[in-house]
DNA sequence: TAACCCATGTAACCTGTTACATGATTAA
DNA sequence: TTAATCATGTAACAGGTTACATGGGTTA
């Protein structure tokens, strides 16, 4: 098991435990999640872990609702999380489409690539924003716990990608607006 | 055909024709690339392509190595590019190993945690380094052409990017060796 | 003489996406 | 009554990784 979403869901699982449904939630809708998948591979993945006994679940009877099995992390799952954590794998090769629109910009309008440019940059702020907002609940706790100080820390993370990506937004979109001869920035070059 | 890798292609190949070998150096060993991919996917989309129209090929022969096909693109293709570049998508959402790692931290050792952000922190230091060496040269050329200077956009790009984990790995090795209240820094919350 | 570069592929496998499937409750 | 939410799955397919395959030339 070397992939990623598998560890990704006992993580979550470890700091909450839930249902394949509210995992896909978390994973999707929520900001606190640096993973995504869709609920066929999280039932899938589950499935697996529990064939594992790396989690357990607990079927939980509901009124006027479906039953659901709330998963929980087993010692020998917490073990293979925690190994993970230990192996330091290779950053993930870059990639985006954005990217590479951009490096044939030249054989489309200006207006095409001011257009698809801004779609993204839009996409960023919200980003952004969401990130931010859950960020200053946390700042508000005068003392946070540790499990909380770590979510805190990768919500910074988040914070810090979108700022790059808005401020290179911003940069390429004055590019476009006024092409000069390019120049170093000393402040980022 | 909607994933970005023929599209990776098509744009490579229009900036510079070239075999399918040069296309997996230019993917996975330059540093001006922002898609990755293997040989084999590589050589299995360019016969993809091909059988589109959207390239062609000519082979070269050559002395004491063995024979190769150049690629370029056709009109066909340099129509798909463009109007692939006129559509807007979602940006990617964020999928990192190591935020997930850092979002359970408090289930290991803090210095378990220190080693593992170490390898990432490095990693990202070295391709910024790199980006950064292309950067400069780029920054001699008194006047790029509008080729180069969208090539050099997207490098600026990969710098923020790199800029921002670089900054926050320090953030979070900092919060790692002193673990305190966490507050909001006024220059990026 | 061993390892690596050039150059192109096939095959098996695993991961991820899209489509299909069910069925009750609740809000517009 | 239409759509959305809750809740869990199966099946087909596309995308991506790993292993296997070939073979000459160059460098250590």
């Amino acid at each position: 098991m070397r992939m990623s979403l598998p560890y990704a869901i006992l993580a979550a699982i470890t700091n909450q435990p839930c249902s394949g449904y509210d995992l896909v939630k978390r994973f999707n809708k929520s900001v606190e999640s640096f993973w995504s998948a869709s609920h066929q591979q999280i039932y899938k993945a589950l499935a697996q872990l529990e064939r594992l006994e790396q989690v357990s679940f607990e079927r939980v009877e509901q009124r006027n609702r479906p039953n659901k099995k709330i998963y929980t992390v087993t010692e020998e799952g917490r073990q293979a999380l925690q190994s993970w954590i230990g192996e330091s794998g290779a950053i993930a090769p870059t990639k985006s489409d954005l990217l590479i629109k951009l490096s044939v910009g030249h054989i489309v309008p200006t207006e095409t690539l001011l257009q698809t440019l801004d779609v993204y940059y839009q996409q960023h702020k919200e980003k952004l924003k969401s990130f931010q907002t859950v960020s200053k609940q946390y700042a508000q706790v005068p003392q946070l716990s540790r499990e909380s100080q770590f979510n805190y820390l990768t919500l910074r993370a988040g914070i810090r990608q979108q700022l790059a990506w808005i401020a290179w937004c911003e940069e390429a979109m004055g590019f476009l607006g006024q092409p000069v001869a390019v120049r170093e920035p000393s402040s980022v070059g």
